[in-house]
DNA sequence: ACCTGAACACCGTTCAAGT
DNA sequence: ACCTGAACACCGTTCAAGT
């Protein structure tokens, strides 16, 4: 469960001079390096240093680079954010999709997806905490980070169907199952990264969570469901 | 569903100097009160202008009171926030009693406390974001706020065993059931207030998301559930 | 087109000083 | 015991200026 682009040191991080490249006769960086590097530089120190610690000053200055630079390729700090979110949630999505792979069983397949939701979390938590942050502003304004988490929702979606078409999941809207299956196990996540859970006593272990909590979500809660 | 601790301008909101107490002759807040109007100016700025305007400093202003004079009622900013969140926990497990007051029977209760949680991040977005806010910092350093977590965990954990007592809902460890539960509704109303739902056009509007989500809570995703 | 540096209005926190 | 005011090291953002 290593995940190089977000776990590495990231190529613009210790010697950001050696890694510019010769632009004719200036020493800069080419269009569009400069912004790959700062994205890299923020989930790098979301990583190490955690998401308070990610400030745009901070990013510029991993890079080796003025603050005021950003603003070339970035509206603002938001905008900054959702672009290093939006490489997280194509982690997760990756993730989610390798999770899918290593089963046969449509079934075994969707209990993958969503437990392989919650490892994320578990392994990388101050990345999540950075998808679900509140600094990346309104999310209309980041139409490519929504299209990211549609492309990880789409994931769960299509594992749904499949099951249904298996006869493994019951009938119904399969958005709206996907939704809820979604939807337990970014809640499970949120509460393991966010402390509020472990350390309450409420649960034990943040694995052992996630194995109960999707076990529930197929099973449910009803009685009716007992002796099926 | 009006909550008047979290949606008023709050007593000590407009005319900071007019709620002074009279302290012997000068003029000044009695003991616990500056605490109390602090935590309160918190609230209401977070509801008004949102998380993101939430500064130490702009909480002494609306209190008229100089910002180092915080640090005599809390041991930073974290703390603040915290003893603010926890009001706003509190104020959650009261709604989520009070949902449940209204419903005779125990499964249609525990029912209604899942819809309560998410219509309560519905109806108070902003205050629902505080108490899952990174800004507050390591939860085990503020274990009232865990107090007030667990307390209102505490309410679905009742709804649960007494289901259970009444046939309503499968055998099983209460607090794994529980917190199932909590997670599914957890997750939708994080999933809302973040707006990575409704604007994807994932799902469609709030209120049904919520209610979709506490069904399939209880039905479970699985085909064996069916013909219950 | 892309970057720098100075500047502005903020921020959390510490510290000495007042009553 | 409780509050103020000055100070420090930050922060996001704007703007004029450089190439």
């Amino acid at each position: 469960l290593i995940v190089p682009v977000l776990a590495s040191p990231s190529m613009a991080g210790r010697s950001p001079l050696a890694r510019k490249v010769q632009h004719k006769e200036a020493d800069r960086y080419h269009y569009g390096e400069l912004r790959r590097a700062l994205i890299d530089a923020a989930l790098a120190i979301v990583g190490r240093e955690g998401l308070e610690a990610l400030s745009l000053r901070a990013v510029a200055r991993r890079v080796g680079v003025s603050p005021t630079a950003t603003y070339n390729h970035f509206r603002d700090k938001a905008s900054l954010l959702g672009a290093a979110a939006e490489v997280g949630v194509r982690e997760l999505d990756r993730q989610l999709r390798e999770a899918a792979g290593g089963v046969r069983g449509p079934g075994e397949r969707l209990e993958a997806i969503g437990l392989a939701y919650v490892m994320f979390a578990i392994a990388h938590p101050t990345h999540f905490r950075l998808l679900g942050a509140p600094e990346l502003g309104d999310k209309n304004a980041q139409p490519e980070l929504l299209g990211a988490y549609e492309a990880a929702y789409g994931v769960l979606l299509d594992a749904v169907k499949e099951c249904q078409a298996a006869g493994v999941v019951r009938t119904g809207e399969p958005r709206t199952l996907a939704l809820a299956a979604w939807c337990t196990v970014h809640g499970a996540a949120w509460l393991i990264v966010d402390g509020q859970v472990c350390v309450a006593g409420i649960a034990s272990k943040p694995e052992s969570l996630a194995r109960d909590v999707v076990r529930a979500l197929f099973k449910g809660l009803s009685a009716r469901n007992e002796r099926a």
